[in-house]
DNA sequence: ATCATATGAATGAATG
DNA sequence: CATTCATTCATATGAT
């Protein structure tokens, strides 16, 4: 890979400067949490390597939360499939059976081969089915019960499945102190 | 290697994390681009160390984006004034921000003292009073409040209130694709 | 100061 | 050739 794509800009030269995101004090991108979130939206929804295109709509997308590039939209798939595998691989000592090509955890809804194409029919996300493929390693079908028990402990941002909820603004002045 | 990881709350809850991010990092609080926001604007203001109370009020209200413990707080400042100060190290001093007294590893080694230990006793140096302690917008923190032990699901407040956007509501439909 | 871990980035091998 | 996967490096940072 490498200039397969959108060109990216290779070397570690890169660029510099601060962030205007939050404050970010980086070298290199670190996704905010809203960057983050739909990315892992994206993933969950069954999008495991994006093509060139998509990319550029997703970067695109993302650079409005801040900054961001295709690089590293392209690398996050990467890195996240990746590592969604090995973390997999790690846990589960269940599939010692081979077949031959054991890296059938995702992509259950396409066939990877053609939707890297910019085949124009890369609408596999338009409404994106929020239980699509094998949750395997989510199960949150656990965590959403919030009725039954009292769970102790508070999620996180929302993850609830239809109304994503922003933070409120919530003045970040320091006028709480 | 000592394992068991964080040895806070790992056991109760703290299951849930990050957005799933890479399957879960769940064990060591991260914090969400708003509360590092926050986190760093209070430091570029000066807070170096602040004390109990300050990380209590601030861990309250970073509360409200995510979870977060008054320990994590009082990490990151230990954390962050540390590192910037081996960073400086190596560019300029920018002596910025120092008020005067601010070696002082911690005034507050009230009830985060337990777990940590305060080499070299400081000098309590009395209080460091940054600025107003003016703790008194109660009115608003409460509201905000939402604490654990309750599982409260506190998006109510969608983004009724006027305040300033970080960015727009962060569309997860991913139509955009 | 040190450790542990998450993760961005990069490279090269494998595959068709 | 184009892509995908695996491995490794580098670094930021929460926690001790």
């Amino acid at each position: 890979m490498e200039e397969g794509m959108s060109g990216f800009s290779n070397k570690s030269g890169s660029f510099f400067g601060k962030i205007g995101s939050t404050g970010t004090k980086c070298g290199r991108w670190n996704p905010t949490t809203e960057q983050l979130k739909l990315l892992t939206e994206l993933f969950r929804s069954g999008l495991r390597t994006p093509s060139t295109d998509q990319i550029q709509k997703i970067s695109d997308q993302l650079s409005f939360y801040g900054k961001i590039e295709s690089k590293n939209v392209f690398y996050w798939f990467q890195n996240h499939k990746a590592r969604e595998r090995q973390k997999r691989h790690k846990v589960s000592f269940d599939d010692k059976y081979d077949n031959s090509k054991e890296n059938t955890i995702d992509d259950s809804t396409q066939s990877l081969t053609g939707m890297y194409k910019v085949p124009e029919v890369d609408r596999v996300t338009e409404t994106l089915q929020l239980f699509p493929l094998n949750s395997f390693d989510e199960s949150e079908s656990e965590k959403f019960r919030v009725h039954s028990n009292e769970c102790r402990d508070n999620m996180m941002f929302s993850y609830t499945m239809g109304g994503q909820v922003e933070h409120p603004p919530l003045d970040l002045r320091l006028s709480f102190l």
